[in-house]
DNA sequence: TGTACATCAGTGAACGCGCGTTCACTGATGTAC
DNA sequence: TGTACATCAGTGAACGCGCGTTCACTGATGTAC
């Protein structure tokens, strides 16, 4: 079990089946993720320090490993939730709006994914930001990030517009990943969609940041206008 | 002389009045950097150290504070160096074409900005990824900081477009950013340009901190596309 | 041009710190019969 | 239902490490007269 890498994950498992010593261990894994968040909101990831973690839990530190087998599983699982939240948030906020009102939809994902970042900017750091060095992001990390363009293309899939197709080059990228992710899709609406979902986490993240003091800051409006703009050239009619 | 924050930064002096300590200074300095830059290129900005640096150059750790009063000194140093060194890239690629082409002089501000981003990750990372924690940026960051939205606004002021002025809102914030930089610049001028600017960057992070795997990457012909794109939208014909 | 003093760069030892990880251990919990 | 053994969580000490920064010092360079 130790060498499960998968163990702090939540598993499906009937709550009545459980021993007493699989729920502590359930829930004092969840107790190190939670402190471990903590720490990252009051200092960043890099000094995110798993004796830190166990004395803020009262516990000694190398009991941490009975847990996570190092400081960079901690915090792949952090990553993950990270994502997992990400995405659930803006999932639900757009299935808040009725399906036959895709701009809405649109608005509404672009807000919740501001909403959080803004009340989690450590946590969008985390996964937005500079990666750690020397950490390479396991495969269990590609599915919980692909959550926010993937709901993306959902809505975008949606929308009447007259997209031009883009140039050969980017068609043959676009239909590839259409192929494995939406089969059909046009690359056009891919291309568009792409693009919208980096000019997110790119206005996102020069905002929490601090690139946009002196331009654009508080920016609200420039955030709201620019989901406006991409939802227009998706063809998600207002 | 040690307690001035800024002797580290290049000053103009004649070249032929200085003495032969202060010739050693500015190339020691300079040394300083440059094996910093290294240490950078090598583990990233949080683990860059004095000590290590000290050690690369042949010094004793305690030497490096006769140049830089503290780690956090040198690491500003590094970002205004970052800022200037693409702005100046930037600069220069523009400067080659001529005046009368606004549309080639912005494409060939975007790639250059990629190609020196490209050439340099960590030093991109340094400015344009997550704040080092607790780490503020003094004020002399945010001159070299601006040179390349200056740049570009400088360039779609030159372009024809029919550009629907922003929402009232948004279009005071753009009416205070051009009074301060370039007054009577149109608020849809002013929006398009910041809107690129954090298309350009926002675009740059996701390919160099990895989020395009599996989608764009290589990033090349998505990268041309976008930059094409935003110099359609701001009247920059071709 | 020469001398006396002031300035500065670089040395080497030391301080105090926190980190990730390992290991042999104790005692509680779970399981098979 | 009771007992014997296996599994596991948590302990506390230890290893080895590198870090930023300070300090009193030596010897070279610069400056004023």
């Amino acid at each position: 079990m130790v060498n499960d890498p998968n163990r702090w994950q939540t598993r499906p498992m009937s709550t009545v089946t459980r021993t007493a010593r699989e729920r502590a261990r359930a829930e004092i894994t969840q107790e190190i993720k939670a402190e471990a968040r903590r720490r990252l909101a009051a200092e960043g990831a890099q000094k995110l320090s798993l004796r830190q973690v166990a004395r803020e839990l009262g516990m000694v530190s190398s009991a941490i490993y009975r847990y996570f087998p190092s400081r960079d599983e901690l915090l792949t699982a952090l990553i993950i939730d990270a994502y997992e939240a990400i995405g659930a948030h803006a999932a639900a906020a757009v299935d808040a709006v009725p399906a036959d009102d895709p701009r809405g939809r649109w608005l509404a994902l672009w807000h919740a994914v501001r909403a959080w970042a803004l009340e989690h900017p450590h946590e969008y750091a985390l996964v937005y930001g500079t990666p750690v060095p020397g950490y390479r992001a396991p495969q269990d990390t590609v599915e919980p990030a692909s959550r926010i363009p993937l709901l993306m293309l959902g809505i975008a899939a949606g929308g009447r517009a007259p997209l031009a197709p883009p140039p050969g080059e980017l068609t043959a990228q676009a239909d590839a990943v259409a192929a494995e992710v939406a089969p059909g899709t046009p690359p056009g609406v891919v291309v568009g969609v792409v693009s919208a979902w980096t000019r997110l986490f790119g206005l996102l993240s020069f905002e929490l940041f601090g690139h946009l003091k002196g331009s654009m800051d508080p920016a609200g409006a420039f955030f709201t206008y620019t989901a406006g703009q991409t939802a227009n050239e998706l063809g998600l009619g207002g």
